[in-house]
RNA sequence: GGUCCCGUGGUCUAGUGGUUAUGACGACUCGUUUACACCGAGUAGAUCGUAGGUUCGAUUCCUACCGGGACCACCA
């Protein structure tokens, strides 16, 4: 190691290649042991990994690896790595990379070509993971469009179809007319948007009845008009008809709540689709829908054929005309209001009915709750948002996606009798369109479905898929549940929403015994973003910084809270390390004529027994917060330890006994220096793991048998007399007196060194009679007088 | 509009029914001492968002409000 600096980024590598190379984080799977199991979240593939990704990684890992040193004797620890790389997103990456659009080519084509893609981005982008030290077993690796992934998702769909809870329905869903897919909720985005809003003429009662709307291109699909039954002026109109303008269709009028008195004329009418509120309401009051408009974006009317293959706003525009030219039109402003759109092509989304894949959920709300409650939330707070989320659930799970790169949901239905064909379990995966099968009933050749699931449907399973995976399965049972679940807070309606729901389905259990959710780095109070053009990449930062700096810096805010982000903070850290490296060095440097590193002095000085006891307290302390997830306390304890405490006063203490002592009592100093360093190294080696084993491969690794710090034993407690609740405070005068002495020498402008005769009260002399050598040479002190407390320098 | 989180020195953060309220960064003053100037010692800097309430006592518990944020809803 130079002088007082280290090159960080060689020591990095070479410490990544030699945990690699040794299988350092190699899962092995023995029998009997106890397992530490993660559900690692799989990052999407997609770019470089972001500061947030670094955040949460980071905090997790800091669990991985005190649980793996933890558990060294008993146990180990299940850290497998995944990605998740189905979906539209790597579809367009893909064509674009390719230069190739995925309908010219076959879905099985298509898939293959995003697999070979896949291969070659994969690694790279698995190295960020590696390069930030985050320690998984990565030979544990799935990705959630592998053929095992497709397996594990097929044989799901296939058992909860048989149990029941998969069912298949004409359904109004979230649509985008652009991609001409069906989309998920969390795929929408909220836009805000000029609108005219129109107030039009219908007919009820041989009356004017007043309607106000956004969508007049929708009349001819209204089916219903709603009013508030409070509302008086138009109670007499309820169960009669309204008559449509333009189109002079009846519709009854329905008394409904929904109904807004305030709101425009305080008469709503109800089409087949405008908006997510008519689906239901449709549904609620069981009325035949009239579909005008096209899975294409496109109108098309009976009857009105002037108004077909216009798009919905050219017909709004020509709707509106002709309304104007028929003097159906009360009154017009515009508006801005906030309309859904897909946050892929920004296009605003319809609602059109779709022959759709469900999962039955809303029917479990209560147990799905109940489910939630077992596990044990960290921080407690999150349990409500994923309570709130599930008591707030409207629709069934649709799993079903008309995309390409997804896995294939594993069905063919029998045109002729409807018959719904599964494959054998031992056939999967199965790509429907590519094999034939034949109706079981009337022996008819059966259509495969063509559409792909949903990617929840498939990363829903992770500890499904990854406690399968053949690496393990040979070694060692991993069952569920878990031990725990890292992830951020915006997928806890999604991710581990979903998670839960099929462990619940399958196992009738829960998917994990812990869950922890981590923060967002924000910028100025605001999460970061890369449209916002506040995405910072950790990868420069680690460069500058060392990644133990980083990931110090990561463990510098609580569970679950979010940090702002400033570049400087990451000073910390590297001064860290800085420090970590140079008082390791002068440690060995009095270890010299030490060789053995396990020599006991015969007797520990008084002081040495001291400070051991206040490092026990210190290892019990940092074991029980990172037990409770607290890795910043356990950090920022061990960090003011190691500087204030063992930099600052124990070895500027000590130092002077080794030079000038022989014997048991400079021995003494150098068994405690030994055995607290290594102690303290152990104990910050989860949240920095370059650094620790650099220092302690250089040092300690010729007198400890484990290959590396990170596979060897969490410290426990060190073996010391017991001290009296008197005993244990000499330590504290100790160091009350010499920063006074301190203080007296700056006031003085005197350097710390210089030599001075000490006086101090009676009492304090007996107290500290058992240490009086230490701090004479701490002090520099000639001599120490009893009498009123003064410094006076010779 | 609903649910939830946060509001502590200039900045970022810890923490608690009674503490001289933590630490880091920054600032300032000293000090080159055989680990470290990416250092050491010291100093200044916080009425703990505001207003009430509970309490012998609140920064900590409760209520309201203000400010910031997240998620959801909002589309007539």
């Amino acid at each position: 190691m130079p002088k007082n600096k280290i090159d960080i980024k060689k020591t990095e590598d070479k410490w990544k290649s030699f945990w690699e190379k040794e299988g350092i984080y190699k899962f092995e799977g023995k029998k009997r042991k106890k397992i530490y199991s993660i559900d690692t979240p799989p990052p999407y593939v997609s770019g470089d990994m972001h500061i947030g990704h670094a955040f949460s990684y980071s905090q997790q890992d800091f669990i991985a690896r005190f649980r793996r040193m933890l558990h060294m004797k008993d146990g180990e620890v299940f850290y497998p790595f995944g990605t998740d790389d189905n979906g539209l997103p790597t579809e367009r990456f893909v064509e674009k990379k390719n230069r190739i659009k995925s309908k010219s080519i076959s879905r099985a084509e298509f898939i293959e070509l995003c697999l070979k893609t896949l291969k070659e981005i994969t690694p790279d982008f698995i190295q960020d993971w590696k390069d930030l030290g985050i320690s998984c077993d990565y030979s544990l690796y799935y990705s959630t469009i592998d053929k095992h992934s497709q397996k594990i998702s097929q044989k799901s769909f296939i058992e909860l179809f048989k149990q029941g809870d998969i069912y298949r329905k004409e359904f109004p869903t979230l649509w985008c007319t652009e991609c001409q897919t069906t989309i998920a909720q969390a795929e929408l985005e909220d836009m805000e948007k000029d609108s005219l809003f129109s107030t039009l003429k219908f007919k009820a009662d041989g009356k004017d009845l007043l309607i106000a709307t956004t969508r007049p291109e929708m009349l001819r699909a209204c089916v219903a008009v709603f009013v508030n039954p409070k509302d008086t002026r138009y109670k007499s109109l309820i169960g009669k008809k309204a008559k449509v303008p333009l189109f002079n269709h009846e519709v009854p009028i329905i008394e409904d709540e929904s109904a807004d008195i305030e709101k425009g004329t305080g008469v709503l009418m109800i089409c087949s689709y405008g908006d997510k509120f008519d689906v239901e309401a449709i549904n609620r009051h069981g009325l035949n829908p009239k579909i005008i408009l096209g899975k294409n974006g496109t109108m098309s009317i009976e009857g009105h054929e002037k108004y077909n293959s216009l798009r919905v706003k050219e017909a709004r525009k020509k709707i509106l005309e002709d309304l104007r030219e028929n003097g159906l039109i009360e009154e017009q402003k515009q508006i801005s209001h906030v309309v859904n759109v897909h946050d892929k092509c920004g296009t605003e989304i319809e609602f059109v009915p779709t022959e759709q894949w469900f999962i039955k959920i809303l029917d479990k709300k209560k147990e799905l709750v109940k489910q939630g409650k077992k596990i044990n939330w960290h921080p407690e707070f999150m349990f409500k948002r994923y309570e709130n989320w599930v008591n707030g659930l409207e629709w069934d799970w649709s799993i079903s996606r008309e995309r390409h790169f997804g896995v294939p949901i594993p069905v063919w239905i029998c045109r002729k009798c409807n018959e719904i064909i599964l494959p054998e379990e031992k056939e999967l995966p199965v790509d429907p369109l590519q094999e034939r099968k034949k109706c079981s009933k009337c022996n008819e050749l059966a259509e495969g479905e063509e559409r792909v699931l949903d990617t929840w449907a498939t990363s829903s399973l992770t500890p499904q898929i990854a406690s399968s995976l053949p690496a393990v399965k040979k070694t060692a049972e991993v069952k569920m549940p878990f031990s725990l679940r890292p992830q951020a807070h915006d997928i806890i309606r999604t991710w581990a929403f979903y998670t839960i729901v099929k462990s619940y389905l399958h196992e009738k259990e829960i998917p994990w015994k812990d869950i922890i959710i981590s923060g967002f780095v924000t910028h100025k109070g605001e999460k970061m973003s890369k449209s916002k053009g506040t995405g910072i990449r950790p990868r420069q930062l680690m460069e500058t910084y060392g990644t133990d700096a980083l990931r110090f810096w990561a463990a510098g805010s609580k569970l679950g809270e979010d940090m702002d982000y400033h570049e400087k903070d990451l000073i910390t850290g590297k001064k860290f390390i800085t420090k970590l490296v140079n008082a390791s060095r002068f440690v060995f440097m009095n270890l010299e004529d030490y060789s053995s590193g396990k020599r006991k002095p015969k007797k520990l000085e008084k002081l040495d027994e001291l400070f051991l006891n206040r490092l026990n307290a210190l290892i019990k302390s940092s074991t029980e917060n990172f037990k409770r997830y607290e890795y910043s306390k356990a950090k920022s304890e061990t960090e003011q330890f190691f500087w204030h405490v063992f930099c600052d006063n124990y070895l500027e203490i000590v130092k002077k006994r080794i030079y000038n002592e022989k014997g048991d009592k400079k021995i003494s100093a150098q068994y405690t220096l030994y055995t607290s360093l290594l102690t303290i190294l152990k104990l910050i080696a989860p949240i920095m793991p370059f650094i620790t084993e650099e220092i302690y491969q250089t040092y300690f690794k010729k007198s400890e048998k484990e290959k590396s710090i990170h596979i060897s034993k969490w410290p426990e407690e060190i073996k010391i007399p017991k001290l009296s609740k008197k005993e244990e405070g000499i330590f504290d005068i100790m160091i009350e007196i010499i920063a006074k002495v301190r203080h007296e020498k700056s006031i003085a402008k005197k350097s710390m060194n210089s030599e001075i005769v000490l006086t101090l009260e009676r009492d304090f002399l007996e107290k500290l009679e058992e240490v009086i050598d230490d701090l004479k040479a701490v002090a520099n002190a000639k001599e120490i007088r009893e009498g009123k407390f003064s410094v006076e320098f010779v």
